[in-house]
DNA sequence: CATCTCATGTAATCAGTTACATGATTTC
DNA sequence: GAAATCATGTAACTGATTACATGAGATG
């Protein structure tokens, strides 16, 4: 499981609750990782078993008690070894070139505006990593002024994103062009049966 | 779950029995998408009672009896509607990422062999798309002499593997040099404590 | 008056992987 | 003699999502 290891990961920036794991999250790595507080809490529960964290309580009246996590020297070693051990590539697994592979069996059209609708939502994907995600790490760089490199790192995994979703784009308008030139001959060739 | 579709979508080709089904996996779509058969028999007895399937069992001696199934005018029906819905861009979800968001915490060196190795191994994946899986489609085609078209959309699928291994390997370039100059840079000002 | 934030969780379900079980026939 | 092919499954487990449960205080 890689939510340990990214938990350990972000733990290196300080002792934190669950619902601020969850945050961060949220608001840095959600372009390529994510994870549900009911996943983050008994994940915790786990790392502290196996030693990787300390937990320590915040009572509090009228809300739940904060548990607060600090990694430790063991959950430290454990993200060092998991960081360093090779992992073969992620799998592309996408449902929607399902629908492509059996696009034979469905109009040109109708793929067509698939293609097209599939094409818009990357594009508003990558409108907001090129916008919003690399405004969010410039403030964070100016904020801590990147102590130790950080900021290079988090606008690395950023255009890695960007680079997947251009590459998707370019996919849909090369797919476009190839289906529309299909539909052209087909109605070039059947012409018979053509007209309003 | 898209493995049903899936399933659905090869079912147009011809009436098929579990195993056979698997082979079509992975000789065709295991470059974005993959079943073992521990999931694929249950999910067809499940499309059975959903009435997406009929099934004809073929007696066999010294062996389990063949399970052959048919797609029905419901499956049909199903697969249009499930092609035709809109479904949001998948998930970028690669742990390998995190490894690089967290990269501050390690050498530079070492994070430099890590995007060496991920590197080589998407290049022995795209050599692998753009090898033997084009000549696979080329095969087919010719076999076939491509009824409806269906190996441009076939290729299409392959394109888009193609493509994403492409931006991933040079995103590792880019990023090795992002790195070099980082550690240069590092070097260049901290000279002090150079030398062998 | 409604929604968002804070703060914790459990339970049920779904999707997918790995391990286990059987066993004849063919190929190397 | 070992391994691959054919052909079916079940069971256990892992990882992730969705729904359910609680409830005060702040913001709009």
């Amino acid at each position: 499981m890689s939510l340990k290891h990214a938990l350990l990961g972000i733990l290196h920036y300080g002792p934190m609750t669950g619902y601020e794991l969850k945050q961060f999250f949220d608001s840095s790595v959600q372009h390529f990782w994510n994870a549900e507080l009911s996943q983050i809490y008994p994940t915790l529960k786990q790392m502290e078993e196996l030693g990787y964290v300390d937990k320590r309580v915040e009572v509090q009246e009228n809300r739940p008690n904060r548990k607060i996590y600090e990694i430790t020297a063991g959950g430290r070693a454990e993200f060092a070894r998991w960081v360093r051990e090779p992992m073969p590539p992620a799998a592309l697994r996408d449902p929607f070139l399902i629908k492509i592979f059996f696009g034979s069996e469905l109009p040109i059209d109708d793929m067509l505006i698939l293609l097209r609708r599939q094409q818009e939502e990357e594009q508003k994907l990558l409108a907001f990593s090129e916008i919003v995600l690399s405004a969010r790490i410039d403030h964070a760089h100016k904020e801590h002024h990147d102590i130790a490199g950080a900021a290079t790192f988090w606008r690395l995994t950023l255009e890695m994103a960007i680079a997947h979703r251009r590459a998707y784009i370019a996919w849909c308008d090369a797919a476009m062009h190839a289906l529309e030139s299909m539909r052209d001959e087909s109605s070039a060739a059947g012409e018979a049966s053509g007209g309003e």
